[in-house]
DNA sequence: CTGAAAGCGCTTACAG
DNA sequence: CTGAAAGCGCTTACAG
């Protein structure tokens, strides 16, 4: 047993170690003949190079750290996959970390993936440190916030029009008749929650309309529950509900349609946001504001091929359209156009 | 720039590269004071031991290597999250991959995870080759099965109770007084698909009711759903469903209700598999048969840990039950125990 | 095209 | 408790 090494296949094949890694790298050119002996060595003893020496000396380790919230939501589940499937067709791997809930748990998982070596990080959805921050310029790796807008020096931000997509959400519901219309609202501290509830109060102004209610939820689906069941309580309830994710959404139409016995479209309108997977299916078939997944995957693997070792970073913001998607939780426009 | 090494903080701090070593890795008693001194130097210097080096002379490198079919299926992005959050609880850090329904792919796969030294392998769901149970035992490092009957040598496996969870979601909806029962199964060629089946089958027999259908959907939404469109076209449709994954069991709801319009369980009744997260939201309420997340990812890193460089491997086949768990979308039995 | 040598950043006996 | 030395398995100039 033990694993097998080049130096077993140079022997094997009578030549020298560092031939056998010239055949496995492709570096140098070897003659023919040679390499063929060495790859039939090789195939024998079923030598498969090490990876981990290669990073020693070479200083990359083709390796990505990517750090989630969680996979309760459908978005990021799919967001991993392509992700995942993208940089593994570049020869990446993908090193994942959940980080919960808490930010201050971020910043141990970068130093384990710097410990680590990897070649970039991307935080899905998850804040970042100036602790962070300064590791990860320090190490002069490329770091990819994804769907989560927040400026920072040194990181890249790969992020969708939130504030266009919370207008045009709200304008579509205005445009259909609906003038009781609540938010459930992301994350206050995070810029993209932040810049979707303001769209949604920029188009309520911009048509005379005041928000029946605006309340932070968090992007949690139980939050999302209450403060609907909250809202149907009200003397006068929404006539319509525009929430900050699909994710959300989905627990709004159960309260509506399972809890409340409400008919949706019917009695109250629902958007969401992302186009998760899930908004299309029949079951929810949820008019929301599409994010262009792929290419928000495009980009973030562009920006991770950044500069990688250059002491000038350029970290870049990159913003991408987002388009409503009309689909059967919402009642069509009374208005052309 | 360039990142600091244990040599950078053992000239800051004067002392030897193999003391700050010491500190970091406390295998040896270091003198306070010294250690002191050598923490002082590597937080001003910034600096992270590289495990990368680490694991070139310890041969381990405290990393799992995790292949899944895919994400789709909400019950197997609760099982990577949940184990990911184990294994790095213990220190691990985990690499996915996501291998698609293209069974080949997995040995290229775990050729990667081996040049990447990972300290074991995870295969949720996926099939495995005889190519690939030769390189993981030659490498010697224990390979898990996931959610997978398939036994083979070297390789250990965690699965639950096919075929009495079969046989008691079967008997379930025939305790309910239904007869004209369907079977949406599995995979055909995964032995936990192929268990449910047959525990469908011996119920059925036993309690001398003849199958309606009995339909191979490879696990597949997409499948599911037109096999339920199929078989509710019969001239004497089903009046009860059971389909081998919450995932397939959610196409099928949808179908029933949404398409045809039909109410579950007052027109026909319905039984998944997996206790998947949103078997349990009120828009699905499906009763199905919980397989126990927490003890399967428990079993599963308490096998990885299993005897790493031993020569006689003994791979462990682990089967926890799997209990039925009744909600709305079936209606209550008839008889009572 | 190929070998001998040095080095990537650590860990680990071996002395002291 | 600590330093000098060797080594983990590769890659990469340097000669030839």
């Amino acid at each position: 047993m033990g694993r097998v090494t080049a130096s077993d296949v140079a022997r094997a094949a009578g030549v020298s170690q560092p031939t056998v890694s010239r055949v496995f790298n492709r570096s140098t050119a070897v003659d023919p003949g040679t390499a063929k002996r060495v790859r039939a060595a090789a195939q024998r003893l079923g030598y498969i190079p090490n990876l981990v020496a290669r990073t020693l000396n070479s200083g990359r380790s083709y390796r990505i750290g990517v750090i989630l919230a969680h996979l309760n939501n459908n978005f990021f589940a799919a967001a991993l996959q392509d992700l995942s499937k993208a940089l593994n067709a570049q020869g990446y791997s993908v090193t994942v970390y959940f980080a919960g809930d808490r930010p201050r748990d971020v910043d141990s998982i970068v130093s384990d993936l710097l410990a680590d070596q990897v070649d970039g990080i991307v935080l899905a959805s998850t804040s970042l440190s100036n602790h962070l921050v300064e590791q990860v310029q320090r190490a002069g790796i490329p770091c990819v916030l994804f769907n989560r807008g927040q400026p920072a020096p040194g990181v890249s931000v790969v992020t969708t029009s939130n504030l266009q997509g919370g207008y045009d959400a709200t304008e579509f519901l205005i445009r259909s008749g609906h003038s009781r219309i609540a938010h459930l609202a992301g994350l206050s501290d995070a810029l993209n929650g932040q810049e979707r509830r303001q769209g949604f109060l920029d188009a309520m102004a911009d048509h005379g309309l005041t928000p029946l209610a605006c309340v932070d939820c968090h992007f949690r689906r139980e939050i999302a529950m209450e403060q609907t069941r909250a809202l149907m309580a009200f003397e006068t309830p929404p006539d319509a509900i525009f929430a900050a994710s699909d994710h959300m959404a989905f627990g709004v139409l159960e309260v509506l349609r399972v809890e409340l016995g409400l008919s949706v479209p019917g009695d109250v309108s629902v958007v969401g946001y992302d186009d998760a997977p899930m908004a299309s299916w029949a079951m929810f078939d949820l008019t929301t504001i599409r994010q262009p997944m792929s290419d928000m995957i495009e980009a973030t693997v562009r920006l991770l091929h950044g500069p990688i070792q250059e002491d000038q970073r350029l970290p870049q913001n990159i913003v991408l359209p987002a388009a409503l998607v009309v689909r059967g939780s919402t009642r069509p426009p009374l208005t052309k156009g």
